[in-house]
DNA sequence: CTCCAGGGATGAT
DNA sequence: ATCATCCATGGA
């Protein structure tokens, strides 16, 4: 099979589909085997070009936000030492442009879970209830549609492992297939609206609903707390504090990290998985 | 075995 | 507004 190409500067392939704001991509020979909407897609790196097959460049470059101004983005971050050394770790980390649905979906799934859980949660899902597609020699299983996933049953969906979080998924699917919650309309809102919006699904608090405004609707302001965030900010930004409240860290974020704080966000959240050794106690 | 994970909903201060 | 508890499941 032949791979077409598309020119991709400043971008990390590798470090972009293992930073968990995605969780659907395999390794597959010398790249990556997933899906891009209802596209089966292959795609590895070669330097500054990606090869790919199963869709077009176009999609390609919009999926991987290959016209975010990288450096510039990077420029905008503060100049403190957790942040910086969290830059030089990420360096060609993009935030991706998710389909809203499965973004959605997937997140509703992550509470309480590790990123390899929420892996292989995306793929029971994937192998049972979403279309099969043939790309670069083996098969993927596309992430399956609101209306898909609507027509299960609560307990189908506890049998992919899913636990609590069955109901919550099963719910918002239903308010997406029935066209009760609108989620393509909604990227005319304002930040406030659409964060506001997304609370009121099922399943959907602060913490998802920001990913989600980060990872589909492109809203690089929208910074998710998780634990680990959590730990990353209370140690390098409020040492020696005994109570930092969730409101007081909230107001932090909005204010320090600025424009492009999810893009900050997701580098501190890296780094701080995958950094190794740096991980504090506590 | 224990501890914890990209949290949210609910009910009590 | 903040805090406690419960919710399933599996990786480390």
């Amino acid at each position: 099979m032949k791979l077409l190409e598309v020119a991709a500067p400043d971008f990390d392939l590798v470090r972009t589909l293992d930073s968990g704001q995605v969780f659907h991509w395999e390794k597959c020979g010398d790249g990556f085997a997933g899906a891009i909407g209802s596209s089966g897609v292959y795609v590895e790196q070669q330097r500054n070009r990606l090869l790919f097959s199963g869709t077009t460049a176009k999609v390609i470059a919009k999926y991987f936000s290959l016209d975010h101004p990288l450096a510039e983005i990077c420029r905008s971050f503060p100049r403190d030492p957790a942040m910086t050394a969290a830059r030089d770790f990420c360096r060609g980390l993009r935030i991706i442009r998710q389909p809203v649905w499965e973004c959605l979906a997937t997140f509703i799934t992550s509470s309480m879970k590790q990123v390899a859980h929420i892996r292989q949660i995306s793929l029971t899902l994937r192998k049972r209830f979403g279309t099969a597609k043939m790309i670069y020699g083996s098969h993927v299983h596309v992430f399956p549609s609101a209306a898909r996933v609507a027509q299960r049953t609560e307990e189908e969906l506890r049998e992919c492992a899913l636990g609590y979080r069955a109901k919550n998924l099963l719910a918002t699917a239903r308010c997406v297939a029935s066209g009760e919650a609108d989620l393509n309309s909604w990227r005319m809102l304002s930040d406030e609206e659409l964060r506001g919006r997304l609370c009121e699904l099922p399943g959907v608090g602060p913490k998802v609903a920001n990913c989600v405004m980060l990872f589909a609707y492109e809203r690089l302001r929208a910074f998710p707390i998780d634990v680990w965030i959590e730990r990353v900010l209370k140690q390098k930004y409020f040492p020696r504090k005994r109570k930092v409240t969730a409101a007081q860290l909230r107001a932090f974020c909005e204010t320090y990290f600025g424009e492009q704080g999810g893009y900050a966000q997701q580098y501190l959240f890296h780094h701080a998985r995958k950094g190794g050794a740096a991980n504090g106690t506590k």
